[in-house]
DNA sequence: AATTTGCACAACCGCACCGCC
DNA sequence: GGGCGGTGCGGTTGTGCAAAT
């Protein structure tokens, strides 16, 4: 059985506000306050209830709220925090001056989410596409590699990387010299990735390898990028030609730039 | 041009927590 | 200590709009 819904039971209005009654709503939360939400729709003469009203007010009406889109910076303070806090949207919300949990938990669920999993996906492949050996069938369907999410890497990472910060990737861990070192089996992604689509590697890779070699990964923001660029010797990068744009499309560059130093010879031929 | 599909976001619902009596 | 009301929070749904077919 389910609930009636508290406004519908009253016979009180609901769904979407007019500006008559956001103006009501402001009118009188500027004269008085919002001391108590149940007794404010009454008094300002609303067919709301309590609840709509708190909401609408501190979603919408309220006077610090920022209006317009994410910043680069906001999206990536959200992404982090998330990374740490969870789903926990308030929490989050507290640390954005003028955004709403509600508008973050949207922006998660609508943008960032998506764009993480992609990321994601994208750096498996090129991770799988240079670790496994074309002699040999295709690897493990889920190493522990696989669950790596780039943005792991960029938050373990000092502001500046350099090149010398990093060694090799090998199995299941990744070393940032002077730095943390992380063990993939010791993280749990489960809430940051909860429904992870895992049909996507039944896929054909984008492309092929003929080496098995370990690879140095880095990964950084966008606004790192050009400082850490400046810091590798181009001779370290691996330019991954026509695969790079089929590969990396717009959103890897608006997050990570994902930089791939093959070990040993490993040359452009490889990909 | 009409219809369908997907996206973005506002709003709602139910539960948990807290303070008061 | 337990009941109750108010509030906050996170998950989910509804709606409008734009893009695709």
């Amino acid at each position: 059985m389910v609930r009636a819904p508290c406004c519908e039971k009253m016979g009180l209005k609901r769904g979407p506000w007019t500006t008559e009654e956001d103006k009501i709503l402001v009118s009188h939360i500027e004269k008085n306050g919002h001391g108590n939400w149940r007794a404010l729709p009454k008094q300002a003469g609303l067919l709301r209830c309590g609840k709509s009203c708190r909401l609408r007010w501190i979603n919408y009406l309220r006077p610090d709220i920022k209006r317009g889109n994410f910043s680069r910076e906001e999206e990536e303070t959200i992404i982090n925090l998330h990374e740490m806090l969870g789903n926990r949207w308030s929490a989050i919300a507290a640390k954005l001056p003028g955004r709403t949990d509600n508008e973050i938990k949207n922006v998660w669920h609508t943008h960032l989410k998506k764009k993480l999993k992609q990321n994601q996906a994208k750096t498996q492949i090129i991770l799988q596409s240079t670790t496994c050996d074309s002699n040999s069938p295709r690897q493990s369907e889920s190493s522990d590699l696989d669950i790596l999410p780039s943005h792991q890497a960029y938050a373990s990472m000092s502001p500046q990387p350099s090149s010398s910060d990093f060694s090799s990737v090998t199995d299941a861990s990744v070393t940032l010299n002077n730095m943390s070192h992380i063990k993939v089996d010791d993280m749990d992604f489960s809430e940051s990735f909860p429904e992870f689509d895992e049909s996507i590697w039944s896929e054909p890779p984008l492309v092929e390898t003929t080496s098995n070699m370990p690879l140095d990964l880095l990964a950084v923001s966008t606004d790192d990028q050009s400082q850490a660029q400046s810091q590798f010797n181009p001779i370290e990068r691996v330019d991954l030609g026509d695969n790079y744009d089929s590969i990396l499309d717009d959103d890897m560059d608006f997050w990570y730039n994902l930089f791939i130093r093959a070990g040993g010879s490993t040359e452009l031929s490889e990909f």
